[in-house]
DNA sequence: TTGTATGCGTTATCAA
DNA sequence: TTGATAACGCATACAA
């Protein structure tokens, strides 16, 4: 079941047989019919495996994320994937917990296994771990490139987005709103803090120290943060990093006896599908994270075929869905 | 940076390098702290591709499923990754949408790449696509194993699954229970619906034909489907095949002026993260979704390992959840 | 237009 | 304990 068998049984040599898979080269027509035929009667699979090794390619990438059962990472996996396929790629997912050994080892596994190219989402990628990697393989970083490494980058703009979550908050008249980060040196978080700062500046504002408690992007964490918040001052408004920790907040300051939006506000970050099935429904900055995916796979696609191309930073921009939690009925704008 | 360098470097021929990279054979001590100082020195990483070739496995598999975007499939992926990685499997993540051409393609693709097993997730697998792929391949079946096509199964048991949710709505003393199925001709979904049938005949009832209708496991289906029972007859529950489903019909029923669970009780299925966030709570029947991807992982591996063990068949059974949309107060049965 | 022969980077067999 | 070398299955340069 290899060209071997094939050639023999056309009765040609095992160059001719490549030739027709490739189509590469001359080949009779009628040559090229007798080994279809002779492929088709053996129903042989080129094997990919001895491909890669002359070719020098493996037409894989891995996909490199913290944790696939975060509702905002699916759709970017998507898009990851869409893009891959529409070249002839395929994708190994990695999920890496946000663990800098597991990221090793995944990183350890990727390489021995020759994928063409990297879609790198990391919490913190560590650079001592990367530095080395990245200069061998065409790595495309997404919403957190690692600090000292050159490199494509594709993200969300999160200072935009924490811009304009705050803002839309400072406008509808709340003063003390509270923040609820992400883990501690994840970019991701820090930026929107920055965008969340930076509204209150313009308006003339600085919010208070109690008002900031930190969480980890999970659900639980969000309502711990919330408890911790609520124990210690009375915000009028909330805005937390993404939108599993904004859901659970809102399930703390409900059972706490608060109405939203009326005594507190929130907004969340991701729109992720269940924000608008909350009760009341989540207002989140909404990212386009299939987009995202799908662009962060093309351009390391493109720096496979063309390693010397200038280096690509893409920021895509977030926008505001305003639901029922910071106002009375949902529009987007 | 091949073997050959390494062996230069060390002073030792490839077989010796190999035999200190594999822990094969005997190498003196001294030997071994040459040729691992080298590897060291050159940053010798082995080309997994050479070797993939040599030995004949990829150490690879590939993971079919219809969407990783539905909410049920981001645990189950992680517990085939969990259990891939545990024996230094690589996955391939391939989302088919449930179209046959997607799943032919990424067949093809996978074949040639030649992982060395496959987690099939289909909807409806073509016995015609699948036949000859099975019987070079170890492929385990998850959910829904192709008519026809002896192999290895794991699944949940979605008929109990179906029949404890609908004895819970008929326990509740609900007599007109609709129900809201997934695509036509899933197995997954008839199994549902044969559990709702068997509940109902168990206790004397048969459901009425305008109770029923027609989703594809998506949200708005699930939209669509509850609007059309309400324009034709009035439930007083609802079983829907998946949650996205059952929340889909929730907004409907609630816009539609309904109290839940005083007037229509409902029940979805998968206890999704966001069952738990919906108000009122959703009731759903929880599959072991990580434990299922897990298990189905090992038993491929099994497969791989020794081919001539005898076929597995693991169902994994289901729970009720029981939350405020089915009961004033939650608890778990 | 087709065939021969080499090499891709390993592992594994056999000799030494 | 080590080394030389033949596969593994294919693509491709070169010859014919």
């Amino acid at each position: 079941m290899g060209i071997r068998e094939v050639a023999r049984e056309a009765g040609v040599s095992v160059a001719t047989v490549s030739r027709v898979l490739n189509r590469s080269g001359y080949v009779k027509a009628e040559t090229y019919q007798r080994v279809i035929a002779a492929i088709r009667k053996l129903h042989y699979v080129p094997n990919g495996v001895a491909r890669s090794m002359v070719r020098g390619n493996t037409r894989t990438i891995g996909l490199i994320l913290p944790d696939i059962t975060n509702p905002y990472f699916p759709m970017l996996a998507r898009g990851v994937e869409d893009a891959a396929t529409a070249q002839g790629y395929l994708v190994i997912l990695c999920n890496t917990d946000n663990n800098p050994d597991t990221e090793a080892m995944y990183l350890a596994m990727l390489r021995e296994k020759c994928v063409d190219g990297l879609v790198y989402v990391s919490a913190a990628p560590r650079a001592d771990h990367v530095q080395e990697f990245a200069q061998v393989l065409p790595v495309v970083w997404v919403d957190r490139p690692p600090v000292g490494v050159a490199g494509d980058v594709v993200a969300g703009d999160d200072f935009l987005g924490g811009y304009l979550a705050t803002r839309h908050l400072i406008s509808l008249g709340r003063r003390r709103i509270a923040f609820i980060s992400g883990p501690a040196g994840l970019m991701t978080s820090e930026e929107r803090e920055r965008g969340y700062r930076l509204a209150h500046k313009e308006a003339g504002l600085v919010p208070e120290d109690t008002l900031t408690a930190h969480g980890d992007f999970k659900f639980e964490s969000g309502r711990r943060a919330m408890a911790e918040i609520l124990g210690r001052t009375r915000p009028d408004a909330l805005f937390a990093a993404n939108d599993l920790m904004a859901l659970g907040a809102l399930e703390v300051i409900l059972a706490a006896g608060c109405r939203v939006p009326e005594d507190i506000a929130v907004v969340g970050y991701d729109n992720i599908v269940f924000a608008r099935l909350a009760k009341p429904a989540l207002t989140s900055v909404e990212q386009p994270s299939y987009l995202i995916g799908l662009t962060a796979c093309e351009v390391v696609l493109e720096r496979i075929a063309r390693r010397e191309l200038p280096v690509q930073k893409k920021l895509f921009k977030p926008t505001l869905v305003v639901r029922a939690s910071s106002q009375g009925e949902g529009q987007t704008q």
